[in-house]
DNA sequence: TTAAATCGGATAAAAAATATCCGAATAAAG
DNA sequence: CTTTATTCGGATATTTTTTATCCGATTTAA
């Protein structure tokens, strides 16, 4: 039981856009650059976050990512299902229907009892992520970060962000 | 986010070996062949419940496979961990300290807040699946199950279960 | 109109999960 | 006691998923 890199680097990502002016952005190169990653592959991350409706994108000269809306309504769950899916990780195969003593399919409306199990658990690590907003993670990296990190972040954002047009997606 | 297909058989197996009558024990092929499922893997994933204790096996002629304790004081979290690894799903690499703001390591004895709050969800996670035992699962398939089914399965273990040594492992 | 720059989907490489095989060990029979 | 059949255990291929990369479609600004 694995969770993908991408969905750490997505929301490294995310919760640097916080920190964007109003009205700014950051392109997906420069994201990367930040964060020292491969810039094709945190591309790939950002696009499946502006698919799910995280981000907003612009292209063309000067685009970029930023927010779609308020961090406090981004929630890390929605982060890592845009990003890892949102598929149970559990996969019941019905393999009760199989073999010699093997059910019948009609005796199988009932979920099965394992596979039912693991969902209550997974739904209890979906909650867990839903109830932490992007907010509450940028909030706590601020009270923790010297005051001289964060200046130095303000003007790496100085420096790297652009004004971006209106224009959708 | 994916939990191996392993995770699913084991617990399968498992719960049979739940319904064997004292003393006896099922050797691998004949787990896999009830299931309907490869019996080398079926094997594999033998091998790493005996290796954490779950499972007791036989070597040799009439060898097999027998729960190493109570299925009260199995759960599935125990079979999860043992077929899949304990290891956290989420793998922080810490990329807060890459980059041209990367923090210095002694400004990161704290641990990253996005990887705490993943950490905590997984702990939810293993927490539902500690509360669940074999018992549980058991019983609850047996409470479903038609009368015909159960004597199906009694008919079936009484054929292929063998009377196993005390031999060790 | 032209040209530069960026995102988006399609394409390779690496890692992990899945499936399989063969040797070591045990027990029963000769 | 020796031999032989049988089983588990670790090492070995194959397939799938993840990770990383590239090139074309699209947009903006000059």
């Amino acid at each position: 039981m694995q969770i993908s890199k991408g969905v750490e680097w997505a929301v490294h990502a995310a919760a640097l856009l916080n920190g964007l002016p109003a009205g700014r952005g950051l392109k997906a190169e420069a994201l990367a650059r930040y964060h020292g990653v491969p810039a094709p592959y945190m591309a790939k991350q950002m696009q499946a976050l502006s698919k799910a409706g995280i981000t907003r994108s612009s292209r063309g000269a000067h685009g970029g990512y930023r927010l779609a809306r308020p961090a406090d309504q981004i929630s890390l769950w929605d982060i890592t299902a845009a990003v890892d899916g949102k598929g149970p990780a559990f996969r019941c195969t019905e393999i009760r229907q199989n073999g010699p003593c093997g059910l019948k399919p009609k005796d199988c409306k009932k979920a099965c009892q394992i596979a039912a199990a693991f969902a209550a658990a997974e739904r209890a690590f979906r909650e867990s992520l839903a109830v932490i907003s992007l907010a509450d993670i940028a909030g706590q990296v601020v009270d923790d970060a010297s005051p001289e990190h964060l200046t130095a972040i303000m003007q790496w954002l100085g420096k790297e962000a652009e004004p971006l047009s209106d224009s959708q997606s």
